[in-house]
RNA sequence: GGCCCCAUCGUCUAGCGGUUAGGACGGCGGCCUCUCACGCCGCAGACCGGAGUUCGAGUCUCCGUGGGGUCGCCA
């Protein structure tokens, strides 16, 4: 007699919709409706500093964009709510007490100031990093003392000193640690908000979560998982860690490296149906080993016993292969013909257009040619035209190379932000706005002319951008010969 | 560096002791064709190394090597 199967994603607002994110969540969601199971959407916002609203709404929405629907959420509810663990921090501190009561987890006082100097410390003469346990057994009048004087603490896990922990993954067999190695993990900071690992443990036992299926990288953190549910006195969830998707490099996947953003697909035109099948390809086959399927081909067919454990490289011609064989094959001219005229012209496109080039067109027909920089990927810039009036294409190419980077970090993406961190940046360069600014209008839009600067960037959007920033620095360093 | 994971064409992968090591992307060549694509046909291209187990190892074991992850009051 199994237990129902109930599985979860906790996506952290911390950033734009994530393909790793995408791609866990399929997989959740094929073993969840291939076994009958429910598949819940929770919310890990306990990073105070960097967690936003906007960026909660913009990943349900990513994942709704691809189909991948859950069955309890905090945008849907359900039984076992709430689903954002900023509402559940009663919960945590409730058990993280319980712990302290039972002796399993202890009080600290160390500052992290005092933590990162110890870790300088360990760096510097070359031991390994991590806590030294100073609080481990402060005695009885040394905590009552620091809680009267209103001493800031953090609560950490008590774990064991000698022994080994096992992790029985479904995809490697046993992984054994040495406890030794595993430090006292916090388990409560010091704002009272959990970390990831208490907060995960407490809220898949209370949602009767059965399969925790996640990424690689949290396979070195799991045998901590396995002593608290111990130290709890819990049954732990089944743990699968799927393969962790790379860079052309095999680093963990990354924004600097690749596109990361499920916003850059749907940018550039990729079909959702060709994103869930391209993610259910990395690490996956089919038995008969089709390449082309749909998720319901996919849920029918699911079977952790089909999953390779070798990192998948993102490629995107692949993919982009795959985009095209949807076009071709698999989609309708009816389902094709929406798909371009939402996705692609859609309306809410053009009329974020509209107001930079009202004035700028008497005729319906100049529309296409006027704004044609924002419905083409590359714009191929004229060295001539980059060219800045008091510098040279040398000077430019680094500048520009820079700009890409530096807007990354732009948030929000909006004309204001943009235009106070380009002029940053320009005089951190000690360049001129009046030098700078015509060559960057040139990289991004092919042009001498344009709508302001940066409306037009506001609305090509941060890959856009990015990509045709790059470009022109290419152009500078090599500039194609005249003729 | 400690701990842990992984390892088949450049890339995604099939293979679960006996195969001419198969497919897909990409590359190259050809066919089709008013062009370009698509499509079709073909070519090149891989078992990381070494021991062991076995009649027999890409497949099992061990040791190397390589790659990756992780060592945060981030998840």
């Amino acid at each position: 007699m199994s237990q129902p199967v109930r599985v979860r994603i906790g996506p952290s607002p911390t950033g734009e919709p994530h393909v790793g994110t995408a791609y866990i969540a399929l997989f959740n969601l094929a073993f969840a409706r291939r076994n009958g199971g429910q598949f819940v959407l929770r919310i890990e916002d306990t990073d105070r500093e960097r967690s936003r609203a906007e960026w909660e709404a913009q990943i349900i929405q990513g994942l709704r964009w691809l189909g991948l629907d859950w069955d309890e959420g905090p945008d849907v509810g359900g039984p076992h709510g709430p689903y954002r663990q900023s509402e559940r921090l009663g919960l945590y501190r409730e058990h993280a007490e319980r712990l302290v009561e039972s002796g399993r987890a202890y009080r600290c006082f160390a500052t992290k100031e005092e933590l990162e100097a110890l870790r300088a410390e360990q760096k510097a003469r070359g031991e390994p990093l991590g806590y030294d346990r100073r609080s481990r057994d402060l005695s009885e009048e040394v905590i009552r003392a620091n809680l009267e004087a209103n001493k800031p603490y953090v609560i950490r896990m008590r774990t064991p000193r000698t022994g080994q922990t096992v992790v029985k993954d479904r995809l490697r067999g046993d992984v054994v640690f040495d406890n030794e190695g595993i430090d006292d993990q916090i388990l409560l900071k010091s704002d009272g908000h959990p970390t990831y690992h208490l907060a995960n443990v407490v809220d898949d036992h209370l949602m009767g979560i059965s399969h925790v299926i996640r990424a690689e990288e949290w396979i070195s953190s799991c045998p901590k998982h396995v002593l608290l549910y111990e130290m709890f006195g819990w049954q732990p969830p089944e743990w699968i860690h799927m393969p962790l998707l790379r860079n052309v490099d095999k680093s963990k996947i990354s924004k600097r490296k690749n596109p990361v953003s499920l916003d850059d697909y749907r940018r550039r035109g990729f079909h959702p149906r060709a994103v869930v099948n391209f993610l259910a390809m990395l690490g996956w086959t089919m038995p008969d080993q089709r390449e082309v399927f749909s998720l319901e081909d996919f849920v029918r067919e699911f079977d952790f016993d089909r999953v390779h454990l070798g990192g998948p490289t993102f490629d995107l011609e692949k993919f982009t292969w795959l985009n095209g064989k949807y076009f071709r094959e698999v989609l309708s001219e009816e389902e094709l013909t929406d798909f371009i005229r939402d996705a692609v012209l859609g309306r809410d496109r053009i009329r974020a257009l509209v107001p930079l080039f009202r004035e700028r067109i008497e005729l319906g027909e100049q529309f296409i040619p006027a704004a044609e920089y924002f419905f083409s990927g590359a714009v191929e810039p004229d060295p001539t035209l980059l060219t800045p009036k008091k510098r040279s294409l040398q000077e430019l190419g680094p500048a520009l190379d820079g700009l890409a980077e530096r807007l990354d970090a732009v948030h929000p993406y909006e004309p204001e932000a943009l235009e106070a961190d380009v002029r940053a940046y320009t005089e951190e360069i000690g360049w001129k706005p009046r030098d700078f600014f015509m060559p960057i209008r040139v990289a991004v839009t092919g042009r001498k002319a344009s709508p302001p600067l940066f409306d037009v960037m506001a609305q090509l959007g941060r890959p856009l951008v990015r990509r045709r920033l790059k470009d022109a620095a290419r152009v500078c360093k090599n500039p194609p010969r005249a003729g």
